[in-house]
RNA sequence: GGGCGGAUAGCUCAGCCGGUUAGAGCAUCGGCUUUACAAGCCGGGGGUCGCAGGUUCGAACCCUGCUCCGCCUACCA
């Protein structure tokens, strides 16, 4: 398979790693071999199946916080597979919905009522297949190790049918149901909205008091931040233990501009210290209005039509937006002398998050699931699952026990999955689809043998809505396990796949992906969707703001990888601990590409030192005639591998590489081969088997080393394995081999107390040539050694051999002529060339 | 208003179930080029651990209050 690469005997091994050809034959190795895949067959392995994030597809605003999050989960899930896991790792595309809507409306500049359903849906699909194939690519590029034969795409007839049999069940359950109420609506883009979908934003607004006149002509003031509504006013509201308006009890009050009556009501909620102590009511300028309109059952005056514009309730406004009209409004009513004073004034206006345009409230018929009667079963759902790192589930909770709507599911769109759902022409009764019939859309089609239950009657008109996008992505536990699939293999699958083991994800979508794929896992199957939440942070700019499209601070992947490798990349990306946001630093990709080099070279060591006829398995290590530097450096490697098991255990991979780097910089290469090297140039025969000895040394460590850099570097890490260890090894990737298993037998705790007065010794050493301007590989004649301690002296003899070779001395003296202090008091040395 | 996370060397961050002179990488300064690696190696300098109290023989770590940054959440119209 080698190309550029390939050497025949070890002395060829190429001197420099050359990622561009090695990152691109390694990615076509694993696409032909398959390594991959997920084995159902498999039984004697556990399965870890992750419920891989779908990404929408109007991909433009790629960067590198997306590969940051993705690369966070794929360190884990690469653990597991080397752990032994069967893991279920598909690949997702989310192309419905919204997102996708408006991404097409700005690049094609469309008006909507001068192209057709049609013509429109095609232009998504076509975007869609677009993005689809650049995510596909930058996936494989930054070796992303998901099986791609498992993909799916929320627009697809699997997610379709999948998203409608969800409706029919919750349906059937008596769990969704259609209901006229005022809801959240986007005037931007003209369609209700639930309440995961509206964001806070602080808006510095202005706070008018107005006057209002009593029947007897009483000024009366009123503070508002929106008068544009006062057409809308339905009736006016004081504190109930309010002494100052209780006169008004059973009265009505003049409104200004519009001089029409409205009734005064009580209620407890009104502060009575805000403003005046009285507030008015609209239909609707917030949702404290929507509670007193049905609470309390008043008039409903609708002034703001779907475009966000005044109607004709507002007289001589109509056809003005919101923002103007307050404007002409405030104009009108200071010239009438009505304003009586403003204060500026920041306050949270509800936005809709796809547009950052304020909601407004329209009266209309929609579908909703209901969620807020099953409040405590969501947040028990939530204690039965392991949250990574445990903070992020207080959002979760808070969000629960703060919503205050249903979860409504009707979006006046066109892209998106059809409700299964037909109208009788003569009552108007619902009708649903067959699950035999779906995915349906009832543009299409017609109910098959249906007739009104209501009625009788046979005549159907299409639900026009189509479903909110996080109704079908809410499914991707039950997607990926075919749930809605009768047959005995696709049960199969979902008894293996589900509930699902893993879920990753960035933290600004708990309060919709996450939460809603608990609403629907616990409504359809009772169960939890998921057993362990990992909840990755941002990925911000060299500033340390989040990284976005909009803001266009954000660095491109394609432009890193080119420079420095996916593997480096992935290494800045494990800098940052699970939930932690993490700014990016082209200091810390080099710095990858390093340690890149240091694995490279590390190995090459290895390799061109071997002969032809090496054998690592020839002897058990334990067989070998072990020195204590060798004792030492094999008990460091089992003690790293120890906390890099246990923090991969718990999520905590950016503690594992740290560790894993900081041994094999500092342990492994700066100390141990720099102490053992100079056995490879003496050439004597005297020397052989120390020789064969560090060579089995080398080849332990520097293979379990680079199996635990595997799922961080899987690049380089794989082409070393393909191209050496693979000769000595049985498996066709080292991202199917084992993890190395802890061993005990090779913890040799003695050894720490010799390898502390060694390396103090080889420390001392250094700075002493550094004193001398000695070169460190310089051969000196001689070390003299005093020891103040006759337990130093024995160590130090019995040691002697690997102090020579540390220091490169020819001969080991004690000395009480030495007098370079060393770390440790009692010991002295000095160099004499 | 409530809550969560953070504040440690010039920068980015470890350490935080209390225990010897607080660590790493980068940056900086000095030295070293046949013998894995100059995209390298060796060495030096650099921190009153956000502020103020408290508990303790002992606090970066535990407790209280405060300040600043980021985020989540809330009906002050």
């Amino acid at each position: 398979m080698q190309e550029k690469n390939d050497f025949i005997d070890f002395k060829d091994f190429p001197k420099n790693y050359d990622y561009k050809v090695v990152e691109e034959k390694i990615s076509k190795y694993w696409e032909d071999n398959d390594i991959y895949k997920f084995s159902p067959e498999d039984k004697g392995k556990r399965v870890y199946s992750v419920d891989t994030p779908p990404p929408y597809v109007s991909s433009a605003h790629l960067h590198v916080g997306h590969v940051m999050s993705y690369s966070q989960a794929e360190f884990i899930i690469r653990y597991k597979r080397m752990k032994g896991f069967n893991v279920f790792y598909p690949m997702g595309f989310d192309d419905n919905g919204l997102p996708t809507e408006r991404y097409v409306e700005k690049k094609y500049k469309i008006n909507k009522s001068k192209i057709t359903r049609e013509e429109f849906i095609d232009l998504c699909l076509k975007e869609t297949k677009i993005g689809i194939d650049i995510y596909k690519s930058l996936w494989r590029s930054v070796g992303i190790s998901a099986d791609y034969s498992l993909s799916y795409s929320t627009i697809d007839e699997r997610c379709r049918k999948t998203a409608q049999k969800s409706f029919l069940d919750l349906y059937g359950k008596g769990l969704i149901e259609r209901r006229n109420e005022p809801i959240l609506w986007c005037p931007q883009c003209r369609t209700s909205l639930a309440q995961a979908d509206v964001l806070l934003e602080e808006f510095a607004g202005v706070l008018y008091d107005i006057e209002f006149k009593s029947d007897e002509g009483k000024s009366l003031i009123i503070s508002t931040t929106r008068p544009e509504l006062l057409g809308g006013c339905v009736a006016v509201y004081a504190n109930p233990a309010d002494e100052r308006y209780r006169f008004l009890e059973g009265k009505s009050v003049k409104t200004p501009l519009y001089d029409k009556n409205v009734p005064v009501k009580y209620d407890e909620s009104v502060d009575m210290s805000y403003g005046s102590g009285l507030m008015m009511v609209c239909t609707w300028g917030d949702s404290e209005d929507v509670k007193k309109w049905k609470e309390h059952n008043l008039d409903t005056a609708i002034i703001i039509d779907r475009a966000g514009r005044l109607n004709e309730l507002s007289g001589g406004y109509k056809g003005l937006n919101v923002k103007d009209a307050k404007k002409s409004i405030v104009e009108n009513l200071r010239k009438m002398s009505l304003v009586k004073s403003e204060k500026p004034l920041n306050h949270n206006v509800g936005v809709h998050d796809r547009c950052s345009t304020p909601v407004e409230f329209i009266l209309a018929e929609q579908w909703f699931v209901k969620i807020l009667e099953n409040k405590e079963k969501f947040i028990d759902a939530g204690n039965r699952m392991s949250w990574h790192p445990q903070f992020m589930k207080t959002r979760y909770d808070e969000w629960i026990n703060n919503l205050k709507w249903d979860w409504n599911i009707s979006r006046q769109r066109f892209y998106g999955v059809p409700f299964p759902v037909w109208y009788c022409s003569e009552c108007g009764e619902a009708v649903v689809a067959h699950e035999a019939e779906l995915p349906v859309d009832p543009a299409v089609s017609m109910p098959i043998n249906a007739k009104c239950a209501k009625c009788g009657g046979s005549k159907f008109i299409p639900e026009n809505d189509v479903m909110d996008t996080w109704m079908t992505s809410s499914l991707t536990p039950l997607i990926n396990s075919l749930w809605s699939y009768e047959d005995a293999e696709s049960k199969k699958i979902y008894n293996t796949i589900y509930p699902m083991g893993l879920r990753p994800q960035a933290q600004e979508i708990i309060r919709t992906w996450l939460f809603y794929t608990v609403v629907k896992s616990v409504y359809h199957t009772g169960d939890i969707p998921f057993k362990d939440v990992m909840i990755s942070g941002w990925g911000l700019d060299r500033n340390g703001k989040k990284m976005s499209k909009s803001l266009g601070n954000f660095v491109s992947p394609e432009e890193i990888t080119v420079k420095y490798s996916a593997d480096a990349l992935r290494y800045w990306a494990s800098k940052a601990n699970l939930g932690q946001d993490l700014r990016f630093s082209e200091e810390d990709v080099a710095n990858g590409r390093r340690l890149t080099i240091k694995i490279w070279n590390a190995v090459r060591f290895l390799i061109t030192n071997a002969e032809s006829d090496f054998n690592p398995y020839e002897k058990n290590i334990k067989e070998l005639k072990l020195s204590r530097i060798d004792e030492w450096i094999l008990t460091e490697f089992e003690n790293t591998l120890k906390s890099c098991g246990n923090y991969m255990e718990s999520y905590e991979y950016s503690l594992c590489m740290r560790t894993l780097q900081d041994f094999f910089y500092n342990s492994y290469c700066d100390n141990y081969l720099e102490i053992i090297k100079n056995v490879f140039w003496d050439e004597s025969e005297e020397n052989s088997e120390r020789k064969k000895t560090v060579l089995n040394i080398m080849y332990f460590i520097s293979l379990n080393a680079v199996k635990m850099f595997a799922p961080f570097m899987p690049f380089i890490t794989e082409e070393l394995y393909l191209s050496f260890y693979k000769r000595y090894e049985k498996d066709k990737s080292i991202h199917i081999s084992f993890w190395p298993e802890f061993r005990n037998d090779l913890v040799f705790n003695d050894s720490l107390k010799y390898s502390a007065i060694l390396l103090n010794i080889l420390d001392a050493s250094r700075k002493l040539r550094t004193n001398l301007n000695l070169h460190q590989n310089h051969k000196v004649h001689k070390i003299l050694i005093q020891a103040l301690n006759q337990d130093y002296i024995e160590i130090i003899n019995d040691i002697s051999g690997d102090i020579r070779s540390a220091v490169r001395a020819e001969r080991l003296i004690f000395s009480d002529k030495a007098d370079f202090k060393t770390s440790d008091d009692n010991i002295l040395i000095a160099l004499e060339k």
